[in-house]
DNA sequence: TCTCCTGCTTGACGGTGTAAAGCTGCTGGC
DNA sequence: GCCAGCAGCTTTACACCGTCAAGCAGGAGA
């Protein structure tokens, strides 16, 4: 790994230990932007002028907007990834309860990052594809994929646990998101993956 | 209803017969481009343009971009509850059939109409949320509400049935527009309502 | 006929992403 | 020690966006 035989495209390997590293500084700014303001406030200028630096800076460090929104989404599906293993980890030791557990984390994650959330699934912003996001993405799903395993019925569809437990769980997720369930009609604020899961046939 | 005692804000109760309708006509514009070009094409600027108008004759008819996109959402919506009502009434007559029936009604509707539906839902996009489309969105939400009825399990909260079907095909509908079921490790393109109702505990 | 007012156009402003050109300070070769 | 090269940043410019203000045209009502 010493020998630095890459192409040049590749950003330098490491930073001086007092030089700032404004490629880190303009994802943590575009961070902290989603969180404080939301999707429509994430703009390039505004991230730019978040860290201190030209509006066209950004240009050196990413590959324009979608590049940058790429990248947040990767760590979005880390971050999503820690948030469903550290609820697994904490759940008693039954399959059944660690499904719930990854559940609850799926849904606990999204709408405590809704700006996050809806990047990484439903914005229909663009967002370059490279292989980082596609990874992070194969592992959450990953998480969920294997807390499904004990519960797939034999003759079913490999995957249609999975399916199943996704769905119900992404589908919670943004219609609470979007307030779908906080009409008048209905009598909680909204239902938890707890309420809905008695009513799945997992053997 | 002849005397008009009315405030003058309504718009025109009538056109003249020949007379052009380019409110109806920017509407019909956006949910073309909607279709054909993507959320992301919507623009006030070329709906104008494609009617054929300046760029600032839109603002005579909706109170910004906003309330323009909310006129379309509410459109979307009765729309959505013309296909499951279509699909509802073609299917056998049992409970089951036409619950099934209707929950493809709400995928095939998201996955053909992507644009709208994400605007419907998910869009961070601001829609001025007026009695519009919240009428015509409580309406959807009455079609699949009352399928739901014959399997509300007793003892169980009085809307959990619906929050579980309409999660499961929302979540369904929304992954497979992002393509998230499109893994090459999984073997089908798709998961159906059809595959994961069995794993629903509906009695 | 005159007046008002609705519907539209024109022009402008600040914001956006992006591309091109120029500046600057560091690194590496000599 | 010196100088070329270059990566990182700034400046400037352009097209497109939503929105606002002013002005124009033509029909309706007095």
């Amino acid at each position: 790994m010493s020998s630095k035989t890459e192409t040049k495209s590749t950003p330098p390997v490491q930073k001086r230990s007092g030089a700032r590293d404004v490629r880190q500084e303009l994802i943590d700014a575009a961070l902290q932007i989603l969180s404080e303001e939301g999707l429509e406030k994430l703009t390039l200028r505004r991230v730019a002028a978040r860290v201190g630096v030209s509006h066209a800076a950004p240009a050196h460090h990413f590959k324009g907007l979608p590049q940058l929104l790429g990248s947040i989404c990767a760590i979005g599906f880390d971050r999503l990834t820690e948030t469903m293993l550290a609820r697994r980890n904490a759940a008693p030791e039954t399959p059944r309860d660690r499904l719930v557990a990854i559940c609850d984390g799926y849904v606990d994650f999204a709408i405590g990052n809704p700006g996050l959330a809806h990047l990484m699934f439903n914005s229909g912003k663009e967002t370059v594809d490279d292989t980082l996001v596609h990874e992070a993405g194969a592992k959450a799903y990953g998480v969920l994929s294997a807390a499904c395993a004990p519960f797939q019925p034999v003759g079913a569809r490999p995957d249609s646990t999975e399916s199943l437990i996704w769905s119900l769980v992404h589908g919670l997720s943004f219609l609470c998101m979007g307030g779908r369930f906080d009409n008048p009609n209905r009598m909680t604020p909204h239902p938890s993956v707890a309420d809905l899961i008695p009513q799945l046939a997992l053997k």
